[in-house]
DNA sequence: CTAATGCTTGCAATGGAAGTGCAATTATTG
DNA sequence: CAATAATTGCACTTCCATTGCAAGCATTAG
């Protein structure tokens, strides 16, 4: 995939110095949905960034993600709606040994789902015997957007 | 499906009458799956139904599920694994109008998802503006049986 | 600078879960 | 028993996730 490489080339040196950091590559592709991430307010699914690059294959984009996934660039978030979502991780976030302490919150009525990275999960009693290692937290309702402030 | 019903009457005869109370037809499949889910103390899977039922047309069981879950017999469970689960509603559940509030248990060892059904879910923040409908809350770990007491 | 090596990408195909249309079967009602 | 309504089985479909393999590109050793 060729592209015309027209964004803030200084953001992108940044960028590129993050992803060496993380001893990855450096591709077109990576900063790209890179950068789309990180302009998006909420988390998104392949299909949303399958839309944004129509010229990329779906498994590239799909595999980028599992790489950032894999460097803990980003978290999933499974929201119940049946499709994975994806948002950028916090920098110092460590999702990777623990995860993600924050809960997420999914509107009824416009479907978007957005990390609230301030709303750390409380404390979860569990019964004698079980060990927690790790909760998955989402709230259901409407969203700041949609209830008219 | 013809079944031959050597299964206990009496618990029958109990589960025919709460079948009727739910202005739901008794059938064999039904009655057959219901106890299923009775007998046993880990949420399912339809592939787990189907395992158990090979003789049972997989959207048969599909169906049933669907309407034990739209007359609040069972209650859906997104544990995170991407496969949706059910488990039997407690008796007095009103997982139709609020969202069952009790949290689930995911083990990360033997892949098993338990309802605690007295553990229910601490009341929790969102920001100004957000309105919270429902919570799923799972917590994943090592169960009481795999962690060796 | 060049060649060898290894990571990344694109294409094609697969698998699994969920869901639907329609006709046949079974249950309920009168 | 006949008419009516709900349930079941079969055949498809759709959608997301995932993989194998070959071609392309980036990095490194020489
Ligand atoms: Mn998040
Ligand atoms: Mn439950
Ligand atoms: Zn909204
Ligand atoms: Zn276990």
């Amino acid at each position: 995939m060729k592209v015309v490489m027209d964004i803030n080339y200084i953001n992108m040196n940044e960028i590129e110095k993050f992803f060496a950091s993380k001893k990855i590559r450096v591709t077109a592709m990576r900063l790209l949905i890179y950068k789309f991430l990180a302009e998006k307010e909420v988390a998104v699914t392949l299909s949303d960034i399958e839309n944004a690059f129509e010229k990329a294959d779906r498994t590239t984009l799909y595999r980028t993600i599992k790489t950032f996934e894999e460097k803990a660039i980003v978290h999933q978030i499974d929201d119940g709606t049946g499709i994975t979502k994806y948002a950028l991780c916090e920098k110092g976030c460590n999702c990777e040994i623990e995860t993600d302490l924050h809960l997420h919150f999914h509107c009824n009525n416009c479907n978007k789902t957005i990390c609230l990275t301030d709303h750390k999960i409380p404390q979860i009693k569990v019964p004698e015997g079980f060990i927690s290692e790790n909760v998955n937290l989402v709230v259901k309702g409407i969203c700041d957007k949609c209830s008219g402030q």
